[in-house]
RNA sequence: GGGCAGGUGGCGGAGUGGACAAUCGCAGCAGACUGUAAAUCUGCCGUCCGUUGGGACUACGUAGGUUCGAAUCCUACCCUGCCCA
């Protein structure tokens, strides 16, 4: 059974939107994942993502495996009970701790053996492991266990990583199926395969190639703004998308930057996650129409405008720059909340917007348009 | 009036003869952040010049002195805190 439709493509670039089906719910595509590693988008309420409409997000298996850990995720019936949340929920695997948590794991084909970021402890992630821990979660969906490597990596770590990856990928479906039948938690869940490869075209087709042959219910793209050049990475984000099936649902892993999503969407991906709203907001930056706004910078201690001119969210019509500004200095807590708010409603908004401007096959001007008055960056 | 302690860059506070324009923290100014070990990290922070290496000047309460050389030693004075009368 598929679970995504194209609904409608655009004539002049890939662009596409589509549905999403889950067993009770649907999400319309392009769709932006904010980041909720532990089972929260940092600073966010429960009502604070109702408000915004986030209708998913994703949380990260590794993290959660330490914190709250299973017992407590059995115990309260997997993560969206544990919570209350009653949207869609994506894991990544810990395919991308592989990466940034590079100096605390060892890597064989059996599995990653990884030290605790907590406590330095001793643990083993095989794929059916990750699997199995994903379950317990009852993700929506799950992601199988991959390895992602840095930039730049060498040609023949590249190509060890993709074909690791692939036999992770065969071993965590045959769990996953093996889990669907027997627990009735699961039922519900989708897997999607990750396609590795670093900047390495062949690798990436063969890695594709080897990711599709064993079907999984999306795709997703790992190992890419590991520190690439924008343009490199853009080049293989198109070879990527000229060599997937147009049918099959895309997920571009952690694109974030608003140029970088606007190109990934006209290539034809579907769905994208990022830190950047959450962590950048909590650094003091703002996602504005009019580009990046740092709401630390002293210039906005007294301005009384809000922090895009053309928002609607509820910090843009409650509180002023000069607020913000007053309230990061002094470190009071709110702040990161507010800036959080904004930004992550900045990006859902934007991508209701794009969504929009798909159908009605105004995608290109719309981008050419927005990215011009983004990248103006005047902040007015 | 006497005794003791002390006066260092916006603030706190090291340094107690050369490696001192002066550790460090705070404040200030800017930058970074792309499947979150991030309310984090980096840089600048006496003045002026230089993109960098660097150069010039002014500075450790004030005024003198000792010394090749002083924030550091000596003398006097001013100020602050504590204690005694």
């Amino acid at each position: 059974m598929q679970i995504f439709k194209v609904f409608h493509k655009d004539p002049h670039s890939q662009a596409r939107t589509g549905v999403l089906s889950f067993k009770d719910f649907q999400i319309t595509t392009p769709i932006f994942l904010p980041v909720g590693t532990l089972g929260v988008v940092k600073t966010l309420s429960y009502q604070d993502l109702k408000e915004i409409k986030v209708e998913a997000f994703i949380a990260n298996t590794y993290h959660l495996y330490f914190r709250p850990g299973e017992e407590i995720l059995k115990k309260f019936g997997g993560l969206k009970n544990f919570i209350n949340w009653d949207k869609i929920i994506f894991t990544d695997s810990g395919g991308f701790q592989v990466y940034s948590l590079r100096e605390l794991k060892k890597i064989s084909e059996e599995g990653v053996e990884f030290k605790s970021h907590i406590d330095g402890s001793l643990h083993f992630f095989t794929p059916e492991k990750v699997i199995e821990l994903q379950s317990v979660i009852g993700s929506d969906v799950a992601v199988c266990l991959d390895e992602c490597v840095e930039y730049p990596v060498e040609y023949n770590y590249a190509k060890r990583a993709v074909e690791i990856t692939t036999l992770w990928a065969k071993r965590s479906k045959k769990r996953f199926e093996e889990l669907k039948k027997s627990n009735l938690n699961v039922t519900h869940q989708k897997l999607f395969g990750v396609i590795q490869g670093s900047v390495y075209k062949d690798l990436r087709k063969q890695s594709i190639e080897e990711i599709l042959n064993l079907s999984f219910d999306g795709y997703a793209i790992g190992g890419l703004a590991v520190g690439e050049p924008r343009s490199l990475m853009w080049e293989v984000v198109e070879f990527i998308s000229e060599n997937l099936p147009e049918d099959l649902v895309r997920y571009i892993m952690g694109i974030g930057e608003i140029e970088d999503i606007f190109f990934c969407i006209e290539k034809g991906y579907d769905i994208m996650d990022c830190v950047l709203p959450t962590r950048n907001g909590r650094n003091g930056q703002a996602l504005t129409s009019f580009g990046k706004l740092n709401i630390k910078n002293s210039k906005y201690s007294k301005d009384e405008n809000p922090l895009d001119l053309e928002c609607n969210c509820f910090v843009c019509k409650n509180y002023s720059r000069a607020l913000l500004h007053h309230y990061y200095k002094s470190q009071e807590l709110l702040v990161l909340r507010l800036m959080s708010y904004h930004n992550v409603y900045f990006m859902i908004n934007l991508f209701k917007k794009i969504q929009e401007k798909i159908n009605t096959d105004r995608f290109l001007e719309f981008k050419k348009e927005f990215l011009k008055k983004f990248s103006n960056s005047e902040n007015e």
